[in-house]
DNA sequence: GTCTATATATGGATAGAC
DNA sequence: GTCTATCCATATATAGAC
């Protein structure tokens, strides 16, 4: 939405690229250099347009981020049932997820950053809302479910599924890829059995099977 | 504890210091230098006792697993009911998880990685037994889910949960972090519910089960 | 086994030509 | 706006003294 026809083209190739770069490898993996090297251009062309490799790093989650904010939006919408709203979250953020894996990469690797100020733009733009409103989801499915635990239950699963699937590759050698509506539709069943499944015994003093 | 007392003092205080950095700033963001100077050596001394840096990487990664081995053995313990199981594993690896947030971070940047020999070393020693050991636990408790997507997710539950603390203290900022034990319990609880919940679905007649 | 000293490569970043 | 050329800090790794 924020694409400015303005604004140079290799600024915007610069950015594409280095989505995938620092996806791939991480900050410290990756140098100016090898971003020149993949856009075609000279170390000091990456200059005029970011004035250091931190600046560009930056730009490059919030680019990241800008393009999946239609995806984003789409998948937090507020009509419908709470039911209804739970299970388009996780269609919405599987497909996003999926289809971006540069994107999805590169928010793992800001949540594992220690660098705080990082930290907090990520947070803050991007899964501030989803916790949020999955907080609101939970409250009114199942008000006796620990909302906390059930909304980072949600986003973990939804956000690092697919970096198993060589797991899955290696237990069961020919096992197919499911497609990703598919594997939404599971894990919306099971977490949403989880909600009510719990909600049914709202005191739980012993709340586990009995032995 | 297998640590051998005729193996170098050094070469353990190496391994111990560079978990903890690597976990930190991932392989590319640490120099030799700064594990040297951690450990109050030179640089030179590292290459005593490890070849290379990638090597001394890779061992590092293995004196993490197996300084957890024991842990994760009881975790993976055998005996009791499947829903016993479950609940054991969940609980097992929350604490590991929580108590050995080097151990968890360095997982979570070899799961990252994109070198295939590494994630291979990992998903071997690591994360296969776990894997296969959910898969079974899965189909006894409630045949009709899918067993893929459920481990799956409950391994991503465990490993990933911790990282989201940043996010509910931004969201409810005075919150208190709950005891490890105490969210195994809950998140235990929601997987659980959510296993059996869907089972339900196909035969409906078991409400309450085993003894 | 650990040090000093150093070879050699690669990193971020800038000046000035065009 | 992009390039050539280069500065300088930091990186991995090794040789040889002790």
């Amino acid at each position: 939405m924020s694409i400015n026809p303005n604004i140079s083209n290799l600024r915007h190739e610069i950015l594409g690229v280095s989505v995938s770069l620092f996806a791939e490898a991480g900050y410290s993996g990756v140098s100016m250099r090898d971003i020149a090297k993949s856009v075609g251009v000279t170390p000091a062309a990456l200059y005029y347009h970011f004035p250091d490799k931190q600046t560009l790093y930056v730009e490059t989650v919030r680019f990241a981020l800008d393009r999946n904010e239609n995806q984003i939006e789409k998948a937090l919408a507020t009509d419908g049932t709470p039911e209804e709203r739970f299970m388009r979250f996780i269609k919405g953020y599987i497909l996003l997820i999926h289809d971006d894996p540069d994107f999805r990469r590169l928010v793992q690797r800001e949540i594992l950053d220690t660098n705080a100020e990082r930290q907090e733009l990520l947070f803050q733009t991007a899964l501030k809302k989803e916790y949020c409103s999955l907080i609101e989801i939970v409250s009114q499915i199942a008000p006796s479910v620990n909302a906390h635990v059930m909304a980072v239950t949600v986003i973990t699963s939804v956000l690092y599924h697919f970096e198993m699937a060589p797991i899955k590759r290696m237990a069961s050698a020919q096992l197919e890829e499911p497609l990703p509506i598919t594997i939404a539709e599971h894990l919306g069943q099971i977490l949403l059995y989880g909600l009510k499944g719990n909600e049914g015994q709202n005191t739980n003093e012993n709340s586990q099977t009995e032995t």
